[in-house]
DNA sequence: ATGATAATTTAAATCGATTTAAATATTAAT
DNA sequence: ATTAATATTTAAATCGATTTAAATTATCAT
């Protein structure tokens, strides 16, 4: 490995003046500026990205908290993330979590300061145990942005989210307008989509039944299963609403699988608006949730913390939502 | 930030005492170990990552350079990668690579010395002009391993490959038992799932015709857009292989919206076996390439190399591939 | 020429942890 | 009690780049 001594020999001066020159910096004379940086060419030369680090506090890397890459909504954060980032002279430590010790295990990667910075998109499990650990790294360390990650009010740690308890209020009305009165729910227990779900249904005075309330459903697999079990129950719902896209397209294949058409009898609706959710068949209707706008805005946010800009100031952004109507809804027969 | 030092002097230790206490070196006495242990966290110290990568020419990351983080395929990949890396003490970079200069620019950040060694699946593009400074890059600096991307003979960088022609020549063939004779394919030029569908073609002395061959089809979007061109057609291929389960699913929502039966008019079959394709409605047929399988040992070779165990010896390892019957295939009726 | 001023280069300190050789303390042996 | 052997601790060098204060060189006016 070539090192700044080596290039300074080379070209006759001191590894100071050699790394002045290479940093551009207007101290050193034009001529030899050219020289050095010319030899630094021919030589290969590239720094230690460790030593760099080591001197200037800074790593050039960002730590990315995700849950579930192989989930479109997360790969497409994780891409939009990596692109701004990268335009930016940043590169992405892919940290994903599968579960609450995961993601206390990058905390204290990240308090030894091998990242400029954060973000954290949504939590794992339910109950946030590792948000006061988040915090304290956030006041101590390194700048943090969260996106779609529920934050006690006022807290100073910047984030984006969408409001995903209207993204499922706008689905169950839009399942209620459609004249559906078995509105099941598909999703994950005490978080906004299953209130926005339970608030809609008590505007409408439609007594919702807790057996069409499916906790824990989150995956393909998941909806893949539920689907199988609703198909065998004889009080079926007319409609579902699902946690999000996945979910819903497991329900689909298994549902259509047994027989039971889509959305002739039963209508489905998503959240997310995968990209994958217009090329299924049928095009699923769902909730656009603006994932790669909101990736776009938090990596900008925490560039501009790391950059030090308006370092005190405390933004929380909120992006808006839309039903997407497409194949998989229709009114009640 | 608490150093080292700080630790140091609270435990009444020189700071080489301390170090050599929280590695747990044997020649420091039990007792000052436990204590300096104790005080370290107590005082919640985390030793500087950078400065300790200065000092052990480690920083326990490792580089993953990957096309097409959205696509499921490489998703499972770079979770597998991640899991068996996070087992083993190592954390991932993210090097998304839309482009040629992208992995260039990955390649610098490497020579940099920023990860102890890096993963390259697939390859962008056409030619693949960056291999030799791959190369350069792993005789000089780092542990490399290739995933499915094409290696001259004899080659010292390791790899991990699936039988992409195999899988193009079993679905062709499946195509072919079930009767078909215009079978078109929509995929990469010069690739080995071309060449194994033309050879399946040779083979069965069905002269293939070059406006059933289309080219620089890879994503959802492009198969889409061909399934629209080949709806509008008159004379229809009845058979289409894709590239990857993406296009196929985006052909076979294009098609069916336009009205054409899949499998009935046309049958579609894909490659990858990616997770949604079991979930897709109908089913599809596809073959499977163990991704998983194969990023778990890509991972693991590496993980050997930077340990340094059979520095010397190189491995090609080739995994097999295997048709997934499932519903968009039926015999030509 | 001479001193003042500006331009350029460099020596040396620094970042924070690790590691080796040397120093010191402890124990054992006679 | 003295020496030898062993156990424990520490001073100091090191990793490779950056940066500041000091040193050196060049330029200019008188």
């Amino acid at each position: 490995m070539i090192r700044l001594k080596d290039v300074a020999e080379k070209a006759n001066v001191s590894p100071a003046t050699a790394s002045l020159a290479l940093n551009d910096n207007e101290l050193v004379n034009d001529k030899t500026k050219e020289r050095v940086k010319q030899i630094a060419k021919e030589m290969n030369y590239i720094p230690d990205a460790r030593a760099k680090a080591l001197k200037t506090k800074e790593t050039k890397i960002i730590g990315l908290v995700i849950p579930e890459i192989d989930n479109p909504f997360f790969s497409e954060i994780a891409k939009e993330v990596k692109t701004v980032a990268k335009k930016n002279g940043y590169n992405i430590i892919y940290c994903g979590v599968e579960s609450k010790e995961d993601e206390l295990d990058y905390i204290t990667l990240f308090r030894g300061m091998q990242v400029d910075g954060a973000i954290f998109a949504s939590s794992v499990g339910d109950s946030d145990s590792n948000l006061d650990l988040i915090k304290e790294l956030a006041d101590n360390f390194i700048p943090v942005v969260f996106i779609d990650r529920l934050l006690d009010a006022g807290s100073k740690i910047d984030s984006v989210n969408s409001d995903l308890e209207k993204a499922a209020s706008i689905a169950a009305e839009h399942l209620v307008n459609l004249g559906h009165k078995k509105i099941a729910f598909a999703g994950k227990e005490k978080e906004f989509r299953m209130t926005g779900y339970i608030e809609v249904l008590k505007k409408y005075n439609i007594n919702y039944d807790n057996k069409y309330l499916f906790k824990n459903i989150l995956s393909f697999e998941d909806g893949y299963k539920l689907g199988k079990k609703i198909a065998s129950q004889k009080d079926r719902p007319t409609a579902i609403l699902s946690h999000n896209d996945e979910v819903a397209i497991g329900l689909i294949q298994s549902l259509v699988s047994s027989g039971i058409s889509v959305p002739g009898e039963l209508s489905i609706c998503g959240i997310d608006n995968i990209r994958l959710s217009h090329f299924y068949n049928p095009a699923l209707t769902t909730v656009d949730i603006p994932n790669i706008k909101m990736a776009r805005k938090a990596i900008q946010l925490l560039l501009k913390k790391i950059k030090n800009e308006n370092k005190s100031k405390t933004e929380h952004i909120q992006f808006d939502v839309s039903l997407i109507e497409r194949e998989t809804t229709q009114k009640l027969l």
